[in-house]
DNA sequence: TATGAATGAGCGTTCATTCAT
DNA sequence: AATGAATGAACGCTCATTCAT
């Protein structure tokens, strides 16, 4: 038996807090090998860089994500019945809560994962997540556009992204956000009554009737 | 007539398309200072610090968004009629709208502002959208209040925020999701359509019935 | 009447507040004109750069310094009566109080700047002193090496330096040493004390008879 | 067998030669890696800060002096034979040489310390002293005062800072005194004499009878 | 496997000075 | 006589990374 967890994991364990609270430019490895009480040089020497780090910190969050959503969906579909928009958001809030389980930040480091992959000069980690983790969604996409109101591909696509941005934003700041609600922190307890508020408004918005034409001709 | 326009002016619209790229901490003042063809101290000089550079860039934005908002609503409520909750989400629309033309970066470098004032370091840039701002968008949320679906005051909370995600995690990225979708950028046109797109789904969102309990119990 | 003093005057006066305080390479440009409530490039037009501001501070100080040693030795001279050692020192003593009705920091000031030209690369400020104020200076050194123990040329030499440590190191901190000793500032009589204080001690030591031998060989 | 010096040695004797030459203020880390043929970034390895390494000079010299005094005196006071003034001085002289053999400018950096902590805004170096170097040299202090004429505490005071002001600027500039007295350089021979030098001086100063009234009431 | 030492590049900032007005 | 704007140079410091052990 270990007296103290193994450095790899102890660096990624310092990295995801310090991640979550600063975000990943902020942090410096100083800070992380600081926290995780292990030598400076162990993280280039165990990820080989900062970036790698990042992505080994991806990897841990993404794999029990997509494993999770890819098991209950085909669990869910081998039953013949049909699948509500409603159960595939919860099905999609029950992946977001047992990845918090990893710990008290994973959720928001993952969040800012995804927030980053945005970013133009991020092209890497972006190749990392349409190659590694796009192709394990697509069935779940897929589900989610036929619950969806009828409309076109690119309105399907933008559609995703306001709600992803929801899911990002909230998520990403929900201990500030706790805060600014003049609530304590009590843990899994208010992430999983947030995960819940979310469901019937982004099923709403998915389903809303899309517009055809626009407001502002300039 | 000016050959050049003045220096801080250049700064700050450098500042601009430079924060909307890259981020706030991820922009160095050599860059700014580079594209914006001025010398390194001048940013200093015209802003005292960096973080001054931020707060003028801040209140460039939020000032005329405010004046916006405020004349719209006063406006629209002056006809004595009630206002519907698209009407306030298309009023939020144009305001954005509007922002959008000081420079074709300005609204994603706003939303970049938005979302850095949630972060636990950022106290001083919360301070300063707080007591500036929230007060002169306080009639606007009371009208948003009344239009949405009948919830407590910690569940619209949250429905706003919902909301408040969406926005500006689409227009931080626009320029990139514009990009995946395989569309070349053409201006203002695609942000009208985009902000369009989001008023039935906001709207929706806002509208969706609450639900009182949650799906899990650990 | 000037409802304000002349800017020059006002450079200086701040200058040399500042300069008491912090040293000549501590006080910046900025604290000097911002002290002075003048513009900026005030200090570059009226002495030409920051050294020239230093040479006339050391002008206004040095100017009245030599005046009052040649005037009252002078008229002590012209009475046919030897000079006495303490004398020739109180006549030092009363010179440097009158430098000190210039302002409250001027003595200060003045130490600091004697102290500033035995650096390795102040040529210009020490061949200023050399050439400006030694010749000035000669008969009354002259008076104290006759009323001085007997000694070589090279032994005044060195006396003569420990004595001006005493000086310059008790006046150029005599603010801090007030404090140090537990009691509060109240202006020129502390100064008085000072002065008269050292009489008795730079006596004696200027008077100690010279040992030829010393004490250690390695 | 290295061939070279440990990098931080390397730094702190860079260090003391430029202090020594031009004071803190004015030497640049630049200056200071480039002398010990280190990298810039080597000094705040080291020692964390500019500051650190003024510190770590302090340390440097203070330490070896007061052991020098503490073990002297008590060696001399455990013979029972009362001590003269003159084997103080000789005492502290003798410390001052063996501190002048750490190397060549480390005198004057000493004394260039001394002068610094009484500068109004070095609090942190001042306090320094004070805790934790003032007590172990307060025996001496005792020591000195009854070999000293009798004299009021405060007057004392003031008699310690004459003495303290004589050694400072003599040891301070004595490179620079050396070449005034046209004389070269020739090691610590100089040292020597001019340490001998001051006793008779110091120990006549002590010893004077203190006046009480003094000469000029404005 | 792990680490103390060291490094090149770059950071935000400040400096005394200059220049056009 | 005076000033707001601007500048080149340099500042102390921190960064992620590398390397010898």
């Amino acid at each position: 038996m270990k007296r103290r967890a193994d450095t790899a994991t102890r660096i990624i364990q310092a990295a995801e807090s310090l991640f979550a609270e600063q975000g990943f430019n902020e942090t410096t490895m100083r800070q992380i090998t600081a926290v995780a009480e292990v030598n400076l040089a162990a993280v280039n020497y165990h990820f080989r860089s900062k970036q790698g780090l990042v992505n080994a910190v991806c990897e841990r969050l993404m794999e029990p994500l997509c494993d999770y959503i890819e098991k209950a969906l085909d669990e869910r579909l081998s039953s013949g019945l049909a699948v509500s928009l409603d159960e595939l958001l919860e099905m999609l809030m029950r992946a977001l809560l047992s990845v918090s389980h990893i710990n008290s930040h994973s959720l928001a480091v993952f969040m800012r994962l995804l927030e980053l992959a945005y970013m133009k000069n991020q092209e890497e980690l972006r190749e990392f997540f349409i190659t590694q983790y796009a192709p394990r969604l697509e069935k779940y996409l897929q589900c989610l556009r036929l619950d969806a109101a009828p409309m076109e591909d690119n309105e399907f696509f933008w559609r995703l992204h306001f709600m992803l941005g929801s899911v990002i934003f909230t998520l990403s700041n929900y201990h500030m956000l706790l805060t600014l609600e003049k609530k304590s922190f009590q843990g899994n307890v208010e992430i999983e009554q947030i995960l819940h508020r979310m469901i019937p408004v982004l099923s709403a918005g998915l389903q809303a009737r899309a517009e055809k034409a626009y407001f502002c001709r300039l």
